[in-house]
DNA sequence: TTTTATTCTTGAACGACGTTCATTTTCACG
DNA sequence: CGTGAAAATGAACGTCGTTCAAGAATAAAA
């Protein structure tokens, strides 16, 4: 049985996860250290390289874990029936309320700031648009005028404009709004850009 | 004359503050290295703390610059007469320019990480309002309604929306917007934003 | 079971980093 | 000049991610 080693290793790879993700929820992806992790795994310093290529990947695993996780709270977030524009209220009001609740682990997506060399394996990249899945259906009922093309990227400006406003809250440098305002002015937004939406462009010739 | 001494010392100051904007310019950030600032600027490696508490206070200095320069930008854009809507989409679109034109600058600005004890001084707070400073007039007109600190907060909101989109499309983690597509997508987003605040919120009586 | 071969695990060591500080150098003033 | 204070220097320190020769563990063979 070679199983059993494989079986060992892939505890170990899963402690390893456990650890860094403890370590990034209660003290931030900047304190993430690799004797940190081995310790709190159990195992010896060179043990991660085993496991992983890099630092860089056991953050990935980590992420990944959340995305996956905010994904679900996106998901669970829309009732079977809802109007588009309530939708889109809902789905921001979920992601505030990810990224408050979650704030360590949810800046580590958008936190890790890898060599220029180093390209993002595919398994991780194919992760990323759970942020604007949900966000297609109803969008498309809002604008039913565009193509599925144009919609994904109108899905993706929705969603990098409540970004960042959640982003510059609560990491931004002075100019973000104060965390007790962030649910209401994200309220707001989604409000006037689905306002903007629903009359769409088709009104203008040009 | 010890006149001498700190003309010297500023001298050397504004060197390194040079190097690093250089270094930032060229490599961005996170390959800005004390070693290759003392290098460039032709001194020792302690020299730094001579002239700089730290690091960081060394980043603030450059993004110190880059505010001022981003700044009058922002200022210049506007014209003498515009419509408050006009002037949303010139602003949106004299910042989606110096965010491509000066990315690894401008990144700087928001990729600082400092260490949780330490604390950004009162003069480089007070250098980031001239991100909004220029939104308050038009928004102003477009929302005569909202008092001014109402007014304050709801720039805020709607500079963090574009800057959102902008981050995204530039640092994205796959789910921003092509660079080809980043300004229509952000005139699209401050043209709903705008018609959404064109109507406001007075008529609904909630 | 004992021996051997292979594979995995270990932690000291390495190079790069920001920062410090004893030492040396500079320079304004007597 | 000589001198004392102030400033510049760069070797050295602690910390970091990563590597790799040496040792331990385990499967296969005898």
């Amino acid at each position: 049985m070679d199983n059993n080693r494989t079986r060992k290793k892939e505890d170990l790879r899963m402690r390893m996860i456990d650890a860094a993700e403890a370590i990034i929820a209660e003290k931030g992806l900047s304190n993430l250290k690799a004797r940190d992790v081995t310790a709190q795994a159990g195992c010896s310093l060179g043990a991660i390289y085993t496991v992983v290529d890099d630092l860089d990947e056991l953050i990935m695993r980590v992420n990944s874990r959340t995305l996956k996780r905010l994904g679900t709270a996106l998901h669970e977030a829309l009732p079977q029936d809802s109007t588009p524009k309530q939708a889109m209220h809902l789905l921001a009001a979920a992601y505030v309320g990810f990224a408050l609740e979650n704030t360590t682990t949810w800046s580590a997506i958008f936190g890790q700031r890898l060599g220029e060399g180093t390209e993002v394996p595919e398994w991780h990249r194919a992760e990323y648009p759970v942020l604007i899945a949900e966000i297609i259906g109803p969008l498309s009922r809002l604008r039913p005028d565009l193509l599925s093309e144009q919609l994904r990227l109108r899905a993706q400006t929705v969603f990098a404009a409540v970004h960042g406003v959640v982003q510059l809250s609560i990491h931004g440098r002075f100019v973000g709004v104060p965390k007790e305002m962030l649910a209401s002015e994200v309220d707001a937004l989604v409000d006037a850009m689905t306002r903007g939406l629903d009359q769409g462009d088709q009104g203008q010739v040009s």
